[in-house]
DNA sequence: GCTAAGTCGTACACGAGTGTTGGACTTTGT
DNA sequence: ACAAAGTCCAACACTCGTGTACGACTTAGC
């Protein structure tokens, strides 16, 4: 029977965590320690090594994405089923990515192909289905459309971030973007001037 | 006078600096030595400290980027422009995207606001005028078009560094990302089934 | 209010990376 | 071939972050 106060600064010390490696990739236990507004030595009585501490911070930002992209209900039309995911997780992705980037080099090699793959399992068959239905583009690969869509919802963050984006234009700005990148192309007039 | 093995130990520290960083964003001084061919002493004889020395890289690497960029031929249609842009650039960005990305946070903020808007500035003449004359979509800022362009580059280097894609297909799949990325959208016809 | 669980603060040992120094050695350019 | 310029190597001091230890203190929960 743990405490009520222990969970609670667990808690805190795995936002914080996420917090401070998201804006700074060699955040310092004692800079998290004082985010999570707790002492240096309370975060060894959960996670007694850097390496554990941030797994378990990575393990909870995976959990949550893939919750929100379980929530999908791929038998709706592709676009809406896109745009749902952008508008309900654009926002954990602002808040991680630059802690993902950073857990990367922190993390054994075998958790970062899960964290690169899983994702990207769970986002295929929304794409597979956009495709076979004929309103994705189908001329890239699924894994390279992917990929650059997690780069644009980085780039959101890092925008929002940065102040040059207003949360509030954010999923607009994201649907927008993202229906170019899927999109097919139709007649393909490219590169030559009309 | 200075002698020629000297700087051509100091261009292979710096070409080091820059291989090393860009896949492994903490490499050692003694890392870098190593892949430079050098003593680890050998580096301080021409940067006295890290950030000197990442700092040296960094500058060249944003002075490459100029050149490349200023080396456009503005006068031509903005998509012949960008083609060339992409053709002649996206090896820098493969090579450097990682190296960038890590150099954010060892070298002075100051400079990286440098880093982030210089390229802009000279990349904003090009979307401008491609927007002026109609062929590119101005319903998003050119600052974000930009800044996805510029992750665009970053995934296909993250890519080709994976082994996920070849660099034959490099250039023709940036040309077709980016054009989806920066083609007006006609009807906009969006989100509901057809 | 009492007790156990949890926290605090300080101090310490340890490792790793940085930057320095100095003398022996090797290479370049003339 | 000879001096100057440059390199190497080993050792050292220093800083900083990590992880451990422990006694004193505070809080939650019954």
């Amino acid at each position: 029977m743990p405490r009520s106060d222990s969970t609670r600064n667990k808690n805190a010390i795995m936002d914080a965590t996420l917090a401070c490696l998201n804006e700074k990739p060699r955040a310092t236990v004692a800079e998290i320690a004082i985010a999570a507004g707790v002492a240096r030595g309370t975060v060894y009585e959960y996670f007694a090594t850097r390496e554990e501490r941030i797994g378990a911070v990575f393990q909870r930002t995976i959990s949550r994405t893939e919750a929100q992209l379980a929530a999908l209900d791929l038998a709706r039309a592709p676009w809406e089923c896109l745009e749902d995911l952008v508008r309900s997780s654009w926002r954990i992705f602002a808040q991680s990515t630059g802690f993902l980037e950073a857990a990367q080099h922190e993390v054994p090699a075998e958790r970062v192909r899960d964290f690169h793959d899983r994702p990207l399992l769970l986002l295929q068959p929304l794409l597979v289905s956009g495709r076979s239905e004929g309103v994705f583009r189908t001329d890239l690969t699924v894994g390279l459309q992917a990929a650059c869509l997690y780069a644009i919802l980085h780039v959101a963050g890092s925008e929002i971030r940065a102040g040059r984006l207003a949360e509030n234009d954010a999923s607009r700005v994201l649907r927008d973007t993202l229906h170019a990148l899927l999109a097919p192309v139709e007649p393909l007039r490219l590169g030559r001037r009309s």
